[in-house]
DNA sequence: AATGAATGAGCCTTCATTCAT
DNA sequence: GATGAATGAAGGCTCATTCAT
């Protein structure tokens, strides 16, 4: 059964999120959660059937979050730009919300998601402009060949991986500026990546 | 006295191994190491000062040995060789033992190794090769600017990506193979990637 | 929701005061207590922080009651009157809840106080009409003179000694009276002792 | 099967002695023992069935001691100049060795003596001097007529909490002379107590 | 819809004891 | 005789979940 007041629902969303990334999957506990988003433990079964729903929940609402702006390019426009545009938004996103891609992150690395039920399709779903991106890209002759799959690994993880690393003060902005980073995805991915 | 068995010592960190790999590091219990590894729960405490000190143990043990394996290639070789020997040492170890290196990876991406107290040293203990690597091709102009961190993510990261996508199924071995990964990455990271 | 049940907080005070009583404070467990009191183990939680913290109310709670009974005299009053009613309510308390005596005697007696985190003014509640009297009967020159402590030493614990002397068979109320004990402890704090 | 080496042996009590006193009988483990002993766990088998077995020959041993010393008067002599020596004699033994006698009046006020199967008899060995000092004074008619116990109650006992007390820091000797506590004893005990 | 008391399984850890060496 | 690795029961405590209110 489902509740109304969809403010509580996120207020539980967040309090996941925050003991997750702070303390790690295997210190999210109910009461931690309650506690957090200030309700009572037992209203947790209003809005969610159980524990492994809401982190299911949890995992698509920020994987939609991530994917609805990352996605926010033209995925017919001209595969340069719009791979340029798209490292950019993601780069945007990771210095806002970090929090969410790792959180997504952490999910697709562990054996939980197959626990949690998650499809490949709902795995997947609101990725489509990158994968025309992608088709695009290759299918014109402007990118190497690569896939889906190949295309997230240079031009997404190592923009996260960057982020990360400032993060944690392994690397410096000065020294490495995202501009570097663009490079080298640009290297990999484009055929002519002269700019 | 019965001596101290170090094969026991071994089947436990595997059996922790094998359990975080199929159920997650939250799913990691004593009484299921215990059960996995054939010993009684209580036996764990004598090679472990508690569940922490094992799972630190098992952090630095398989670390050690990806970095073993990984770094034996000739640091102040030729660059553009030696990258290609480092990708290939990668590539076969996470054929082999994959799941080392996910392991590695799940802990690296989560809070707990802060609450295992694993310091930086500890962390980077093993990968001073590639370090040397890194800084003899920039130096020498035969690799674009890259700190060790970027490297990582355009020649390490990759290819375990890769080699998970091999095996769920999401790429094809015979549509993306391997040397594509490998071209990916020397266009990105050397200057003249032409083999 | 279920409202919380005072009854329950008492029952498990009281599983606990007589399973330290009859196997001693070593023995007491939560197990042992959830099963005599009739809950859930966990439920303990619901009433207590721990196991400490349920401990210490058991022993502030008993220590409370023995204090408001045997303080029922006037602190003001004659000091010889007052110091037979206060071995007289000793003795009817002793004789009607000893259990609850022990069990304040064996918490002094042993170094969990500490570890309890009792301070001094917690322990000493309740027994300020005592202090009075002593402080009475000294300044009146109706007593020798004597502190709170050696007070307690000569017509308190003397008459528990009694009490638990006559449970044991050890000593007969025939041979022994209480009025014996009182005359005993009147002969040694009164400078009058004569009835 | 009893081994040689009694220094272990010793070893072994005077550790569990000072683990009862420092933490209390609940803290009391063989493994802390061993310890604290300078011995593996097992050898403890070698000197004792088991740790009740221990516990009862600690127990036993402690009150010999305590017994020994505390009677060396003549329970034949003169009851008041005696009584004074025996107080005199605890006095002193407090003392020195507080811990010795706390730590049988922690085994007398538990349930733990029944555990050990410690016998009636057992539990008064030695202390027949004092039992004979009683019925001498009584017959005589120098002590108001009280039995071994009430005799205890107030020669005894008061000197033990009066070290205690002092020790606590809850009495100051200057204040409160031993010498007081000794006067009060003869006022209850003794038919003429001037000095 | 919301509460939080209640449950008992399961968590990590320590225990007393055994026994191969 | 002495060791300490091994055991598994039991320790205190937290958990996800239920349900009377």
């Amino acid at each position: 059964m489902r509740g109304r007041d969809e403010t509580k629902r996120a207020r539980i969303l967040q309090a996941t999120s925050q003991i997750m990334m702070n303390e790690g999957i295997a210190a999210v506990s109910l009461s931690k959660i309650a506690k957090e988003a200030g309700i009572a433990s037992g209203t947790l079964y209003t809005y969610f059937e159980d524990k492994n729903d809401m982190l299911k929940a949890l995992y698509l609402d920020r994987k939609a979050d991530v994917a609805r702006v990352i996605t926010a390019f033209d995925p017919n426009g001209d595969p340069t730009a719009e791979l340029d545009k798209f490292m950019a938004l993601v780069y945007d996103y990771a210095q806002h919300h970090l929090e969410n891609m790792l959180l997504i992150r952490e999910f697709n690395q562990s054996p939980i998601l197959k626990q949690l039920g998650v499809t490949a399709e709902e795995s997947y779903l609101g990725y489509e402009p990158i994968q025309q991106l992608t088709q695009n890209g290759v299918e014109n002759g402007v990118f190497v060949p690569v896939t889906f799959e190949v295309l997230m690994s240079y031009a997404y993880t190592p923009v996260i991986e960057y982020v990360v690393a400032l993060n944690n003060g392994l690397i410096n902005e000065q020294d490495v500026p995202f501009d570097r980073i663009k490079m080298l995805s640009r290297r990999a991915i484009l055929i002519n990546p002269q700019p």
